[in-house]
DNA sequence: GTCTATACGATGATAGAC
DNA sequence: GTCTATCATCGTATAGAC
């Protein structure tokens, strides 16, 4: 009998193993070998392969993704309530916040900003696409609340700003864990809150940069 | 007879699918087969899998780096001369144009940029060493430039500040060319001149922001 | 419902004959 | 250098035990 549930053991070899190699490169077989669960659980469970990733995307980003609009929305009643704009600071922190204390508390969280890094970047239309879709959502409300709290930004300025941003916290996010440049010369790394604060404070200026 | 030599067939494909599939997803067959030479062509022109890998990061990266190293250090030079300090946006635009120029005139540069940006998440060193250790001499160069032109800030705060930079740039390089967010709400891409000029300009804002 | 054992067809790696 | 036979491994599907 096993402690945690087939599912869960899959979901947490999934995860590790597609952000160490990649989705293409990581057989079902290593997944449910490091699960120790039978080969065709993944199948009876989750239908492929494809599913499976999205299984694995869904039950970190649903969470998360909640807290985020939860705080970015209660940023714009504040704002609303006192008839002033939404500051620009507080619209990313609702958003780089909650990320980083998820990737603080959760196990194999690491794991998956590894992944969501990937993602990212990745062309094949199979990863990308399935995660894209569960972010697009809250990506949009976040970009109209910065257009919000900066009208005098045009909106294709804005945009690709935001595109930067994606950039800079993404790639943050999925080489916390890691050396910045493994080469002399190089300081220690700042304690993740301590990166957090910077981050904001780094993108904000980035954003609200005149034209 | 082919019209191009062996060598550069071997690289350009093999840049192409490094890029589309990942560097371990990529069989030494995809590549010979759509160089359309012999698979022991590897062997005998690069000597393995990895070695072509790094040939394909160099025949890029040499000519690019030594063009903004030079930009990098007529800044540094135009800037001792009046004796006055090199502006942010100078040194962030000698690292940042070239590449852009590159990106947009030779053919395959579109799937190096990919093929950087995934080298930029990835956790496994066989990838992520062979780029690094090519750009870090002139990235600390370009980190020391800004610590002269930004003596006000902290050494570890600009370090953390350049890694967004880093993430910014290479996650916007090698997303240029795809839509952005493939989905409604989303306009139309701006031209990668104007997203380099953005960029730029978002960056040095960061990188200045006050503590 | 959950899980296991096993099989299938496809693709790719490897090594030896030519 | 090239071709080919052989073998390993892939994702997926199915039959049946608990």
């Amino acid at each position: 009998m096993p402690q945690i549930d087939t599912k869960t053991r899959i979901l947490d070899a999934a995860e590790h193993l597609f952000a160490r190699d990649g989705f293409h490169s990581t057989s079902l077989r290593a997944i449910t070998g490091q699960a120790q669960v039978n080969l065709a659980a993944v199948n009876y469970h989750f239908g492929s392969k494809d599913a499976l990733l999205q299984a694995v995307f869904e039950r970190r980003l649903h969470p998360l993704n909640q807290i985020r609009q939860d705080l970015l929305e209660q940023v714009l009643h504040t704002a609303r309530q006192q008839n002033i704009r939404p500051r620009v600071i507080d619209l990313i922190g609702s958003f780089i916040e909650p990320t980083l204390a998820f990737r603080q508390s959760e196990s194999g969280a690491q794991d998956f900003t590894t992944l969501v890094g990937r993602a990212l970047v990745e062309p094949d239309p199979t990863v990308r696409d399935c995660f894209i879709k569960l972010v697009t959502p809250l990506f949009l409300q976040l970009s109209a609340a910065l257009q919000l709290a900066l009208p005098q930004i045009p909106a294709e300025i804005l945009q690709a700003r935001l595109q930067f941003t994606l950039g800079a916290m993404g790639h943050t996010m999925c080489t916390l864990g890691r050396p910045p440049l493994e080469l002399p010369g190089i300081l220690p790394p700042l304690p993740a809150e301590k990166i957090a604060e910077l981050l904001i404070n780094y993108v904000s200026s980035g954003l609200e940069a005149p034209c």
